[in-house]
DNA sequence: ATTGGTGCAAAGGATTTGCAGTCTA
DNA sequence: TAGACTGCAAATCCTTTGCACCAAT
């Protein structure tokens, strides 16, 4: 007797917009076959916002039996930041961090603890808009406040 | 005969505060011992404003003849950041670049070419400085504005 | 059948580490 | 001579790659 529990497939995510959809739906809308390691990996990123690195979603994804390789998952995160589904935050030399939340925000880093922690993109704003060198156009604005435990 | 040409020993940089001093009294500021690589990387550093990688610091120390290996540019660079003459800009997971220009300013990257350039402080502030989480305080506030090549 | 996706292990690149040799006070 | 600094090579960590296998159109 074979039983596969295709939960991937029905469980909802939530989006920036508070739509509710299941990842298949999520995966399609960013133009992202919706394999089923896909799906699996959304589904940890978007459970809630949060900041995993590829290491921490590896750990996850194959927490209850092997569900997809090291390459497959830094594959696939590399796709889903490709195609806006996250974000990448890069903060700390070692490694990357995916933001699931890709609504306009910024981050405090704890150098000590190396805890990310998002900035309402309404508490923390640029008097103006940078004037761009000429021949660029702009790609993103990440504001990083580095914060210590304090002693 | 034995010539030791002590170049570094007379060659002077200009600091942030334009003063004009030589490197073993620059490093002597910053409570470290100028011993002869330190003194050579420093120079590198400070011959201008600029953004260089480890690699690259490496690369030009020793352009003519060894003066220092891998393991001691690591080593001096790391010291540097520590001590705060210098500040590490992190905005490629790939290399860390150190920056000779420790005035508070902050960055364009072109993520096409990976081209550095700094933001004068003036051009670009906060409306309001950020409220900082418990138990935290302040360690830096870096802005990273990305480019790309405008097609 | 063709295309795209996955898995594995090996390769890659940046950085760190261990330890012996050197220098300097 | 002690303590700090350096050099070399090996080790480590994160990430990417090459290639064979599998799945879906």
């Amino acid at each position: 007797m074979l039983v596969i529990a295709e939960k991937a497939e029905t469980e909802k995510v939530k989006t920036q917009d508070q739509q509710l959809l299941n990842v298949g739906e999520l995966l399609t809308q960013y133009c992202i076959a919706p394999t089923q390691q896909r799906r699996q990996i959304a589904q940890i990123l978007f459970a809630q916002p949060q900041h995993l690195s590829a290491d921490q979603v590896l750990e996850r994804v194959n927490q209850n039996g092997t569900v997809a390789s090291k390459a497959t998952v830094y594959n696939t995160l590399g796709l889903f930041a490709q195609k806006g589904l996250v974000r990448e935050v890069i903060v700390d030399p070692s490694k990357v961090f995916y933001d699931s939340n890709i609504s306009p925000h910024h981050h405090f880093y704890n150098v000590d603890t190396g805890l990310l922690q998002d900035i309402e993109h309404q508490e923390l704003n640029l008097q103006d808009p940078p004037t761009l060198p000429v021949g660029v156009e702009l790609d993103s604005i990440d504001i990083i406040v580095r914060v210590r435990t304090a002693e």
